[in-house]
DNA sequence: ATGCTGTATTAGTGGAATTGATGATGACTC
DNA sequence: GAGTCATCATCAATTCCACTAATACAGCAT
């Protein structure tokens, strides 16, 4: 029986769901209903119980589930290992990144390693912080990037790069020619203005809050958001000002749509770092991906977006904006 | 990729041969060199080194054979234990068994078995002991039947009859009458008769000498055969006497062919045992047959050859004579 | 009830696994 | 080495099975 089934078994399993496992793998829900009832029809053992909603493992489905969990586990660390004595990488790693990990130069990350390993199916998914550590901790990705890593317990953290945070304007605001003038302004210096800031919910926003409560300051908070792109757009409507990463600015920098204002007297971070499962034996696909992030990106080969790039035998890079 | 092509190379590097390996799984030699080819594509390593005959593993095919072997055991046991929730018997069942482990006897256990599990497919080859033991060693067998088990090492023995052992001599000999009146002939009796015996390399040859020597009785053996069929066709043309377990001559005497006659005075048996591998946990089709073993044989259904018998689902049992 | 969501069922299709025939190669014999 | 044998590779034709698409059905909500 092909191994296939037994790995959509567990995601049917660890997702709850058919029809999810069926999208999960890129097949239709047909087939996934097909292949676990067969799956039972061969084993003779009911494996899941489907008269209630969500469906409940059957005594047996838990048996089984566990421990195909984990001997497709050590099958796939047994086939990484066999092909590392040849030096061949392949397999799938599943990357889950906050949105604002910085896409352009993240993209020359993904690219450099598509060419360097063409047989690696690379999925990395754009998502919230807080699903950033569900998915690493549901054994849904391999590896994550966050802002503000946070160690211990089930993660494990590497930091990555520091981003300097910079003072966000828009193009007409006074505090351009003073910043201009003295090569950055400082943090003094927006009291009591408008601020377009984060929610609550990210740790960016309570480090920022305490950045600036350590200096005194103190700001009118007009709008929150989750996420970058949306306080750049508050901020080019002039909405306020705002404190961001510079990297997530360069390009409305360079556009001409938003000013980056360096800091006088302090200097912020925002870390970002990589995350992954306490004792979860990485792939060494995964284990090479993380080796390249210690490059400098000024090293990669720049994105060439005209001539696209080789496929080679390798599957689609998925790229899932959510 | 099929879970059967992980199981047809492990079959081949345990057989040192593509063919074998094919004709084991029931298969074409070239679908089992496709399948192989095709895992080392899939892989992106070579396994076999093909160049000298007979093949080599290579190093990576090595490391690949031992994880497999060992991880498609863990699979056979979970699904066993999967089934054994909803008392459900299924598998396979390899039995080797020495060529006089009492044909007749022996068919009723297995209709028996099979009638219990149609869905096991239950084999029984009849070889040679020390093929008996070798398959048992190599793991080409789950259960073994000998006679004169021996227990230690790498084998568990358990005790499984004991055969009496009868003098067997051709219907018109001397010694005829004489047991007839008296129900049994001294060992004595035998002094410097011909005699058909054993190859000095089976066990049971080695006991009779013993005893025969215990008993400072000594006999003229002017024939040595490693199985009892061969035995028992040089008494019926006169060749000597011989001294033979009861059941395997039953037929013979029933016939007329052959007469057993009862040692008086000694009680000399040849026990039969089943041995396995130490440290081996056997499927539940496999513990199911030892049990069905300790059954007494008259409390089986007779073998009715007319009728045939019910197939049910499961394979055709194999009886493979070498 | 009604609709919504999620799974089962069915027939038909495409691709992979298998076969049968044939070709290549190593090992052994003389 | 020439010849033989045994074994594995290769290839086209076939068989078989997993998958899809469309549809029916079941649990759960309002």
């Amino acid at each position: 029986m092909p191994l296939r089934t037994v790995e959509l078994f567990c995601d049917v399993v660890s997702l709850r769901s058919f029809s999810k496992a069926a999208t999960e793998r890129a097949v239709t829900q047909s087939s996934v209903s097909q292949s676990i009832s067969t799956l039972e029809k061969r084993l003779g053992v009911q494996l899941i119980d489907r008269s209630k909603r969500p469906f409940e493992l059957t005594p047996a489905g838990a048996v089984y589930h566990e421990g195909c969990r984990s001997l497709l586990d050590e099958f796939r660390k047994l086939e990484d290992h066999v092909r590392a004595i040849v030096n061949k990488v392949v397999g799938r790693v599943r990357i889950a990144a906050i949105y604002s990990a910085g896409l352009s130069e993240m993209d020359r990350y993904l690219q450099r390693y598509r060419d360097l390993f063409p047989e690696v199916d690379l999925r990395i998914d754009y998502v919230h912080p807080d699903e950033v550590y569900r998915r690493i901790s549901a054994d849904e990705a391999d590896l994550g990037l966050v802002s503000f890593p946070k160690e211990g317990g089930e993660f494990t953290a590497q930091e990555w790069q520091r981003q300097p945070l910079v003072l966000v304007v828009p193009p007409d605001h006074k505090l351009v020619d003073e910043g201009r003038e003295q090569s950055g302004v400082a943090i003094q210096a927006i009291e009591g203005e408008d601020f377009v800031g984060f929610t609550e919910d990210l740790k960016i926003c309570r480090e920022i809050d305490r950045s600036l409560r350590a200096e005194k300051v103190s700001v009118n908070v007009v709008h929150k958001f989750d996420n970058i792109e949306n306080i750049k757009r508050a901020v080019e409507i002039g909405s306020g000002v705002s404190i961001l990463p510079e990297p997530t600015v360069q390009r409305e920098v360079e556009a001409g749509s938003l000013i980056a204002l360096p800091l006088k007297d302090v200097t912020w971070f925002r870390p970002l770092g990589v995350i992954q499962k306490r004792h979860k034996t990485l792939s060494t696909a995964a284990v090479k991906f993380k080796e390249l992030l210690k490059a400098p990106p000024e090293t990669l080969p720049p994105v060439d977006r005209v001539h696209g790039h080789k496929q080679g035998r390798s599957r689609m890079t998925r790229a899932v904006m959510t």
